[in-house]
DNA sequence: GCTGATTAGATCGCATACGATCTAATCAGC
DNA sequence: GCTGATTAGATCGTATGCGATCTAATCAGC
């Protein structure tokens, strides 16, 4: 390893404690907002894709935010409990469970985003700049999630 | 809030999502790497500030990796457990709690650094892209938690 | 149409995050 | 030098993340 490059090697300007960091101060921001809603970060997350699809299998769910059934299970359960969402097996394939949002689910969109709104100003970027910074991490995401498939 | 504005509010264009599935992808990249040293990701993060600084405050500790004390106080007795650091009481301040690294916390840091240096890779991205994505992301975070403290 | 492989979820255990609250030590200001 | 405020950590409860493993349903290929 290069010597220079490791003495540069500090947390304040490794992308992966950014990202980590800033994560959890988005997330921070978000909970005087979200507890208005009843609601937590992750499933403010889960609650944007239902705003989007209101019907959607938990496969497919799961695969748009990148988590799986061992987080998301006990996550619409609380969400099913708040009657927020309905949790139904597919009747062509039982193996498949429905989430379907709720009027009540339906009701917070406007809320929710807002809230993602105020986040958005908060960050002080413009909309374009704020556009152009999410789909740089998302490409570093994707290399690196390539990686990790590769070694499963 | 605007309508068009309003219809473009998905997981798939939001900074908060991507820096959110950013960490967990990245975490997921560390664990093969981090199994070796027998350390999780954030205990990993803790590390990286011991391994510049040898010994540290709590209160220090916790400023620069941005956690508090309910989630740092069981993470280092596991650090102390492992006998990778040891915690004592400051002799001129009883409150405070200082942090050392032993030497088998120490023997670590050039794997610990060889695992950072991968995932820097892995992002596919250059070195000042990196950095560029990094700082700008730490702007972001810096912005947002302005909010957060204004309004406690 | 049988059987091994695959797939979708669920369950369990461990390790974070963090709000709320507690304790002990130190400080501030009179 | 006393006393209320502040500070540093610790403890507890709730909600994620996720590896490992389990079950039930479906598929594949003969």
């Amino acid at each position: 390893m290069n010597d220079d490059i490791a003495k540069q090697l500090r947390l304040d300007v490794l992308l992966c404690f950014a990202a980590y960091s800033a994560s959890h101060a988005f997330s921070r921001f978000y909970r005087p907002l979200l507890d208005e809603l009843g609601l937590t970060y992750p499933q403010f997350i889960v609650m944007m894709v239902l705003w989007e699809h209101q019907r959607i299998t938990m496969k497919a769910l799961a695969d748009q935010v990148m988590l799986e059934s061992n987080t998301l299970t006990p996550l619409l359960k609380k969400l099913e409990a708040l009657e927020l969402i309905t949790r139904s097996r597919n009747r062509d394939d039982e193996r498949v469970l429905d989430i379907e949002v709720t009027k009540a689910g339906m009701a917070m969109k406007l809320d929710g985003q807002r809230a993602a709104l105020a986040l958005a100003e908060a960050t002080g970027e413009t909309l374009e700049g704020m556009l152009d910074l999410q789909q740089r991490l998302v490409k570093a995401r994707e290399n690196v999630a390539r990686h990790v498939e590769k070694a499963a």
